[in-house]
DNA sequence: AAAATCACCTGTCCGC
DNA sequence: TGCGGACAGGTGATTT
């Protein structure tokens, strides 16, 4: 689930929920879920701040705590709820804090992918793990530049992190969806119309999902999103929607109306 | 240089 | 009903 406007929402979510409270208590829950940071160094520094505001980049989401900065990553399953009482109900929660105020955050990752840990500063997390521009921020020349430098399929120049963060499979699938352009066709093989096209499908797709919530129950009827199955037919021309592998992933397409 | 493959994990669904 | 295998929206290392 969690790509860039999934995140966008997470971080809207603790936005709205989880910033300046104390924090009382802190659970790691699953240690293999943190990075660079044993559980007791973890919990010590989170305990007694408060969160005070958030970042997003790409799909990390970094929440400031007095100077340094609680770092999230959410692999393929991650997510974070903010509640009041016990976490009973709640399954997969890798780490629980407890806010002076009774309710408790918890970050929840059923596959164990994702990751959490503490950096200094974003800029320093950035650097060391080469994380691109988000692919919202990008420039429009840069983003041609990139494109035009590289002869990957432009399904996988879009989901690099490095070169731009933030898309995943999906909606890098459902961009190229409303670009007509196929998953495979070379990235350096594209003309200055079709990037043109492609850069402002990537903030049309974004933006809409944002403001729907990242729900796909949301999603207009001309969406792809939604229809990513077996028997599924394009709501663009009504042909049959493909399923192929890209880079080892399920990519979905219409062939008829995406074209190399 | 780019694509394929494996590895990390759990849970669900499908076919036999 | 049970079981093996494929697969799921991420990513990094290694191999081809």
């Amino acid at each position: 689930m969690p790509e860039l406007p999934d995140v966008e929402i997470m971080k809207q979510y603790v936005d709205a929920t989880a910033l300046h409270h104390k924090i009382k208590e802190v659970n790691v829950t699953e240690t293999r879920i943190l990075e660079n940071i044993s559980k007791s160094r973890f919990s010590r520094e989170l305990k007694g701040k408060s969160f005070s505001k958030t970042t997003r980049r790409g799909k990390h989401l970094f929440i400031k705590a007095a100077g340094r900065y609680l770092h999230m990553h959410f692999g393929m399953t991650g997510n974070v709820k903010y509640f009041k009482g016990t976490d009973d109900q709640l399954r997969h929660v890798r780490v629980l804090l407890q806010f002076a105020n009774g309710y408790r955050l918890a970050y929840i990752c059923q596959r164990l992918l994702g990751r959490v840990g503490l950096v200094d500063t974003i800029e320093e997390y950035i650097e060391t793990n080469k994380l691109g521009p988000d692919v919202l921020e990008i420039s429009p020349d840069d983003f041609q530049k990139a494109a035009q430098s590289t002869q990957k399929g432009v399904k996988s120049f879009l989901t690099d992190q490095q070169t731009m963060a933030g898309l995943g499979n999906v909606y890098a699938d459902e961009i190229l969806f409303q670009s007509g352009i196929h998953p495979k066709a070379a990235a350096n093989s594209l003309d200055e119309d079709r990037l043109q096209k492609l850069y402002k499908k990537i903030h049309k797709v974004c933006d809409y999902a944002v403001n729907h919530k990242a729900d796909p129950e949301q999603f207009g009827k001309s969406w792809l999103l939604p229809r990513r199955g077996k028997n599924e037919t394009c709501p663009r021309c009504g042909g049959s929607i493909q399923q192929i592998k890209v880079s080892g992933r399920s990519s979905y397409l219409c062939p008829q109306c995406q074209s190399k």
